[in-house]
DNA sequence: GCTATATATGTAATATTATAACATTGCAAG
DNA sequence: CTTGCAATGTTATAATATTACATATATAGC
């Protein structure tokens, strides 16, 4: 599948920009790839995913649980923290710890380390590239074997500061 | 008040060391920088920093909670959380949010934005200079303007990838 | 020393986030 | 088909965190 050249702008989240387009993009991507590696996206999980598409934001589990029970999928946790679990997994979707929150994934398929960035403001978030960071981290980390790492900044988008 | 050369080693947390050497030191500088502040270290917020200090490993903030109970505290969840988040503003502890928990700093008083390193065996919680992944870090966020980051690796310790 | 004020602590109640355990359904390979 | 596995539903509960208000303690100004 073609990548959209919209939608691989860096910090799109915080640039005006098509989102029907870009959600339906991301969405297919999506698609593409679980069926790639013989993996299933069942109704839930393709709501779920279809709900963190709508916003730059991230959600907390219990607000994409309501919105799945709306949409008359069960409304129990683990109705949500399955699906949301399975999406991060495929790396279709990250979970912000600073916020207890998820957040669709923007770049799917891509090597996936991503670096977060949160707006206080706009509550926007956007993903930016982690490879040369996580590089620097290892640096600093010296003899410690780091495995996986959360990076997220708090912060002003480039609208935000300005207003 | 003078920096111990020991304690000051970037990975101690991992190294053999005369911890309780370590936990006094780290204790005396924090209570000299308070007073310097004009801030208190009150007998909650003393014991707190003294649980913390006992390892280098994050605990929960029930975990605190107990210990401070069984010490004739308050048993109740502000207490310790009042404690925690008193320490983490005056930069003598860390939150973990990988982990929701807290750690006690390492150096306190020294330029404060961390990065950590976390041991999934056997647990230790060590701080890496945060400066040159800082620097990376804003460097790929563009326009964004990043005022507070979080930087958390998960891995294995030096001792704990030959055992 | 007193007292007023601000700071800190205690406590109750509740909100928010997350998981364990087990029953049921439904798809899919043989 | 049917057997087995993956996915979903549901109940219950655990773990983390905050709000609100009452009480106590320290400190500055008198």
């Amino acid at each position: 599948m073609e990548s959209c050249p919209t939608c691989a702008t860096p910090d799109l989240a915080f640039a005006a920009h098509d989102h029907d387009h870009c959600a339906a993009d991301t969405l297919a991507r999506a698609e593409s790839l679980l069926s790639a590696r013989g993996q299933r996206l069942t109704p839930v999980r393709k709501r779920t995913l279809q709900i963190l598409l709508e916003s730059h934001r991230a959600l907390g589990a219990y607000d994409v649980l309501n919105r799945l029970a709306a949409d008359g999928f069960g409304n129990q946790p683990p109705v949500a923290y399955r699906a949301l679990d399975f999406l991060e997994e495929q790396g279709l979707a990250h979970r912000i710890r600073r916020l207890n929150a998820f957040t669709a994934c923007m770049h799917p398929g891509e090597n996936h380390s991503a670096a977060f960035l949160i707006c206080r403001v706009c509550s926007a978030v956007s993903e930016a590239a982690a490879d040369p960071i996580s590089t620097a981290l290892q640096l600093q980390a010296g003899g410690f074997q780091v495995e996986s790492s959360t990076i997220e900044a708090l912060g002003l988008c480039p609208a935000c500061q300005t207003t």
